[in-house]
DNA sequence: TGACGAACTGACGGGTCAGTCAGTCAGTCG
DNA sequence: CGACTGACTGACTGACCCGTCAGTTCGTCA
């Protein structure tokens, strides 16, 4: 009797390449269009199969999205592990946050914004997620201040308006297909962080 | 024979029933959840009568989201036409756009915003409104530093990076739920408004 | 008065899809 | 070897909901 040690390594596997392939077509069409059927039709296996693994659809797909930007965090994590000035760091994660540089997954996040207004489940999960970016956006600015480079009044207070203008221009760039053109985001962004550090 | 006038006061004001019940049911359940039979229910009336007036739910759904938006962006536009201060006009705009001011409707938007992502008459919508309402904040700015109240480098930059952080911040708190209070976010678009305008 | 058409009804067809369930199959343990 | 279990299948059901359509009502015009 082992049982106590919890779901097997194969259970384990299987449920991560369920969330992956949920990933994938949830990227393709979208959350709300996204069916179990497609999920199932992705990896070649039954629907039933996929309710083995995931009790609702709405759990497969909260625990997809968590699971997909958890990956994309600790990627960001990983990139601001690396040596260099308070300068180059903050150009990285600005960088990364940014909407030309990866369009699937700010589709990805407006869509998560709009269901966690009726799915508790996914506020929860975005609401922990974003503010775990922010976070590091803010760690990044107050190390920079520590060390005399940056000049913010209050680190905290800049990464939140930073945070906020980039989200709120990757919603005129992605969702309006290209209203302002990335080069004038970019200014806008880049302004925006010199008027923050000073 | 006067059929070439379109179609009679009667039913233009039925269309606007119609279109008004829609807004309440999308309020209410959110846009992804609004079906023709409840709109109908909303107003006593058949789904027939429904699909009478508007072929299909799309048509009605986006028809619907622009209605709203237009009267909300007409009611900015008369309290802007009033006498005032540059300083004073700035306000008004800034507490209309602001999260708090009505919760309602920026859930509306947060969900067109994700619906724009895969509908074309969503994403014109969204699109069109949005820019005008920038446009509001851009005139606003750029009359005070005409008139030498504000200082601003370049006054469409500064309504984009506004108008921008504000909708990020009402994701944030709308979104999420209250991570940063009503106090939290005034503070941090005053602030940001009085580093633009500075 | 009677014909006509616009506004409207409500029942229904048809398609979609989440979740279920009886049964298969391979591996494991005693 | 035979009992047992856990992963998996695929057909099925029950609910939902959009859009249609035959038929009704009512005002208007000839």
């Amino acid at each position: 009797m082992e049982k106590s040690e919890g779901p097997g390594p194969a259970v384990e596997k299987r449920r991560i390449q369920i969330l992956e392939a949920t990933c994938t077509v949830m990227r393709k069409q979208g959350i709300a269009a996204t069916r179990v059927g497609d999920v199932a039709k992705c990896l070649g296996i039954s629907t039933g199969l996929v309710h083995y693994h995931f009790d609702t659809k709405d759990e497969l797909l909260a625990a997809a999205f968590r699971h997909a930007a958890e990956k994309e965090l600790e990627a960001l994590r990983l990139l601001v592990n690396t040596d260099g000035t308070p300068r180059e760091l903050l150009d990285i994660v600005v960088d990364n946050f940014f909407p030309a540089s990866d369009f699937p997954s700010w589709r990805l996040w407006i869509e998560g914004w709009a269901v966690a207004l009726r799915s508790e489940s996914f506020r929860r999960t975005v609401m922990e997620l974003d503010e775990a970016w922010i976070e590091v956006l803010a760690a990044t600015l107050t190390d920079g201040v520590a060390s005399g480079d940056f000049a913010c009044v209050n680190p905290r207070d800049s990464a939140w308006r930073l945070a906020c203008l980039i989200e709120g221009l990757a919603i005129q760039q992605v969702a309006h297909g290209g209203v302002i053109n990335d080069v004038e985001t970019r200014r806008l962004v880049a302004d925006a962080v010199e008027a923050e550090i000073g």
